[in-house]
DNA sequence: ATCAGATGTTTCGATATCGAAATAAGATTC
DNA sequence: GAATCTTATTTCGATATCGAAACATCTGAT
């Protein structure tokens, strides 16, 4: 498409979904070798940035169905990477944290998949990364909220 | 995150998986009541768009597996909205198309589907739309030329 | 104190996906 | 013409996902 083609919704849809296919199979090629899937990995990733999580905001935050949740941190929890843990207060929640077995690992895997990161977006300025990241703020909100209320159980 | 923090690769990364998680999500949602899953409406839709096409080709669009596509073009078939055709030269090669009842769902689904996306991203400038646009690009071509030569089979 | 509704997680069964291998067919090299 | 390599698709078995339901627990209203 030329310059002066107007990018419609549909065809930023496609982009998208595209981008991120192509994305996702990056990352998981780079990963596989540690025997990890991109969930795992997404999921030890959050655990390393945000310190132990209960299962409900995990899965929020990775988009994932709570039995999708159970499944994952049964994998981990099987490598010995991430424990589950009962909450102090309400004996309904599991926290889940990284071991230092896990911890060492996504360390390790996360350095790589850092620089990994910055290869394949050098080719974008800091203007551009700011009009992306905007964009795709606005349209992942915009999604959220009219997708119904009801979010993956 | 403020007007000055510059926007990390990894941070772009996020952002795209969420936004794309939270828009996978919506399309599903609208499209549930057809019976149709993600990747059965996006085969329907490249096939509306760019006529009959051969499994690999449609595999490679939408990056899937060949095994899942042809999974999905026998539910679609189960479904008579697409049939698989001999090719007149390849005998190796299936090319599929939708049915005339294919075509007719699908224009329908598409129809709200398109109008649903303009809803989703009206709060984007033309320009904003431009932005995203190129930075997808850019960022899906670098991701596949970094994945090993090896697609998905 | 009791009850209804909401929340958090797991279980169950179903579905969609995938990698590898098998099969058939086409292209290239010798 | 034969052999080898590549391509296209399907099959097979395994894995990751999901919706719905079950269960335990917490919250708020009465």
């Amino acid at each position: 498409m030329t310059e002066q083609t107007n990018v419609t919704a549909a065809r930023l849809w496609i982009v998208l979904a595209k981008a991120y296919g192509s994305m996702a199979g990056w990352v998981e090629e780079s990963i596989a070798a540690e025997g990890l899937g991109l969930s795992d990995f997404m999921v030890m990733e959050a655990l390393l940035h945000k310190g132990p999580l209960t299962m409900t905001e995990i899965s929020r935050k990775l988009l994932l169905a709570n039995a999708s949740m159970t499944s994952a941190i049964d994998r981990l929890e099987r490598k010995t990477l991430a424990a589950r843990t009962f909450d102090g207060e309400d004996r309904r929640i599991r926290r889940v944290a990284l071991t230092a077995r896990g911890r060492k690992l996504i360390e390790a895997i996360y350095k790589r998949h850092e620089q990994g990161l910055n290869d394949l977006m050098k080719d974008l300025s800091e203007t551009e990364r700011k009009a992306v990241y905007r964009g795709l703020k606005k349209i992942g909100f915009a999604a959220k909220a009219a997708t119904g209320g009801k979010e993956k159980q």
